[in-house]
DNA sequence: AGTACTATTTATAACGG
DNA sequence: TCCGTTATAAATAGTAC
C-alpha cells in the first residue's frame, strides 16, 4: 500500500519508524472504530511506541479497564474449569485456601474502595477539566470524531477516554493503579497512618 | 475495499455481521503484528464479538496483562501527580490512609502469591500441553506465523499467548482472575479454610 | 510532529461453494 | 460457518511542506 512494497521487518531509521508508527496507528484505530460500529463488537487497544508513548482505543460505553475485566473473566472461567479438572488429582486443600484468601482480598478491596471515594471527588474534577479542554480543542478544528476513547499521552495529562462512565469505573482504575507494585512515586514518602486490616 | 462501498453503521443481518467481524478482525490483527515488527512497538488488543467470543493480540515478549500493567502505570503516574497537586488543598490524611492500605494489600498479594505457587505447577502443565498442540497444528499446514499471541477461545481452551514468560506473569494473571468480583464458578462451592490475614 | 499528494499495494464486500 | 475468487475501495510508502 504505497509507492513501493516493504518488507515486514524493523525499520532501522528512527524517524521513518516514528512516521510509519503514526500513520499505521491511525489506520488501526480507524479500523477498530469501524469494527465496533459495523459488527457491534467491543474492542480495546493499547499501544506503546518504541519511544514509550502510549495510545489507546476503546469501544464506546465502556473503558479499557472494563474490557480488560471482561477478558480476565473470560480467561479466568476457562482457567478455573481446567483447575477443577486437575483438582481431581489433588486433595483440594490449596483451592480451599485460595477461596479463603479471595474472600479476604475482596473485603480489603471493599474497604479500600470506601476510603478512595473521598479522593475520587477531586479526581473527577481533574478529569472534567481535561475533558472540557479536549472538547474545546476538538471544536477548534480537529476532524476526529468524538465519542471514542482515543488517548494521547503527549498532552501530559489525564485519560481522555470519552466513553468512560465516571463513577465506579474511575474508582476501579484508581485501585488498579494502586495495586501495581513498586509505584515509583510512593518511594521516599512518609507513612503515618495505622490501618490494621483484620478481615474474615 | 470491496465490490461496493459500505456505510459505517451496524450490519443488521447477523450472518453478514459475523462474516465481516471475522474478516476485519483478521485484518486488524495482521496490521497490529506488522506494527509491532516495523515500528518496534508494544500492542495489546482485546476483542469481543457481538456473540461474546473473544480474541486477542499481543506483541511478543510480553502478554496482555503486562501491557495492561504498563498502561495502568503510565496512567497512574500522571494520576498520582495530579493528586499530589490537589493534595496541597487537603490535610493529606486520606493519602496517608491510602498508603497504609496499599501496604496491607501488597502484603496480602505476596502471601496470596505464595499459596498460588503450588497451583501454578499444574496450570503450567495445561499451558504447555496447549502450546505443544498449537505448535503441532501450525506444523500441519497453517501459514500464520508463530511467535505471536493470537488467541481464539473457540478452541475452548487455554490462553495461547506464546510470548508470555510463565512464572511471575502467570501468577499475576491468577491473582487478577481471582480478584474479579462475582466469579461465577465460585458460587455454590463450600469454603472450609480459615486464613486470617493480619498484616502490617 | 503533523499534513498533503499520489502511485501502489492491501484489505475486503459480494458472491459461490 | 469457514474458504476461495475478484472487482473495488482504502491504506499507505515515499516525498515534500
Amino acid at each position: 500500500m504505497g509507492r513501493g512494497k516493504i518488507e515486514i521487518k524493523r525499520i532501522e531509521n528512527a524517524t521513518n519508524r516514528q512516521v510509519t508508527y503514526s500513520k499505521r496507528r491511525t489506520g488501526i484505530m480507524k479500523k477498530a472504530r469501524e469494527l465496533t460500529v459495523l459488527c457491534d463488537a467491543q474492542v480495546a487497544i493499547i499501544m506503546f511506541s518504541s519511544t514509550g508513548k502510549y495510545h489507546e482505543f476503546c469501544s464506546p460505553s465502556t473503558d479499557i479497564k472494563g474490557i480488560f475485566d471482561r477478558y480476565q473473566q473470560a480467561i479466568g472461567t476457562s482457567l478455573w474449569i481446567e483447575q477443577q479438572r486437575m483438582g481431581e488429582d489433588l486433595d483440594g486443600l490449596e483451592f480451599d485456601e485460595l477461596r479463603g484468601l479471595e474472600q479476604n482480598v475482596d473485603a480489603a478491596l471493599k474497604e479500600y474502595h470506601v476510603i478512595t471515594t473521598q479522593t475520587e471527588t477531586y479526581k473527577k474534577k481533574v478529569k472534567h477539566s481535561y475533558e472540557a479542554y479536549k472538547t474545546l480543542q476538538q471544536e477548534l478544528g480537529l476532524r476526529e470524531e468524538p465519542a471514542f476513547g482515543f488517548v494521547d499521552n503527549t498532552g501530559g495529562g489525564w485519560d481522555g477516554g470519552a466513553g468512560a462512565g465516571a463513577g465506579a469505573g474511575a474508582a476501579a482504575d484508581m485501585f488498579a493503579f494502586r495495586v501495581v507494585p513498586s509505584q515509583p512515586n510512593l518511594h521516599g514518602m512518609a507513612y503515618g497512618g495505622n490501618h490494621d486490616l483484620r478481615l474474615g
